[in-house]
DNA sequence: TTAATAAAAGATTATATAGTCTTTTATTAA
DNA sequence: TTAATAAAAGACTATATAATCTTTTATTAA
């Protein structure tokens, strides 16, 4: 209810992290060489690439030695950079019982009760880094 | 990534459920009136209550004055109870970084991180009572 | 300045989940 | 025993997500 997995994409997106955290180097490493090493589908995972250059997180260039590489100017990436990059289910506060969202001012039932279980899964994103 | 919210199924089922729990009578309970009240999709909320009367959740009679009613012969009924009946992805144990399973014995490089913020959501479900 | 390269962009397909509609079967009151 | 009733069952449609394929654009080494 509350505890799932993440999305395919924001699972897709970790394992791409974790390759290039793994395999830092100076120069730029190709999409379709990360789709190979991590067994993911190449051109679904270009676009993930995509928003994370986007979000800063990445940096990538186009064109001969060209490829993709974590952003050195910028602070560890923690899982919730990710999440929050990649938009999960997650991020968005959803609330347990309904479609719109839920908070303090509007809360559902079981706001309050949730609310702690979930403020403790979200600081374990938050402490969690990619290293 | 790990948290996030119940599918569609399992919030229609709690919400269904919060009803029953909430207009507890001797008779039974027309589905249309539930998803009247509840604002579910009808026949869609009838294939959940046909789980968890499979489940021996609910006890369901056809006909006239049929219809569904919490079992009264059974223990008080858990958030996780219900996300277990509807099969929620939450209960399935996905692994965080792959689609396979993931254990003790098969550990994904962040399971043990995981594992203990987990075992948290999970008896907080287990702890939770409809009523 | 051209040819090779690699990401970006866009169109398209596949699959899973969500939701609807119609028919069938069980139940019971009359 | 029949007619009304209500869940169950099944076929079908819609939508979101996952995944692929092709074309375009930017980059740079030669």
């Amino acid at each position: 209810m509350v505890i799932s997995m993440l999305s395919a994409q924001s699972k897709y997106a970790l394992r791409a992290l974790i390759y290039l955290s793994e395999n830092k180097k100076d120069g730029y490493i190709r999409v379709t060489q990360i789709a190979d090493e991590t067994k993911l589908p190449g051109p679904y995972l270009s676009k993930l690439i995509k928003i994370l250059t986007e979000k800063q997180i990445l940096i990538s260039k186009r064109g001969k030695n060209g490829g993709t590489k974590i952003n050195p100017d910028r602070p560890p990436i923690t899982f919730y950079d990710i999440c929050e990059a990649i938009e999960d289910p997650l991020i968005k506060q959803e609330c347990v019982l309904f479609k719109k969202p839920c908070d303090k001012n509007n809360p559902c039932p079981f706001h309050s009760d949730f609310s702690s279980t979930k403020e403790k899964l979200l600081s374990f994103l938050r402490n969690k880094e990619l290293s």
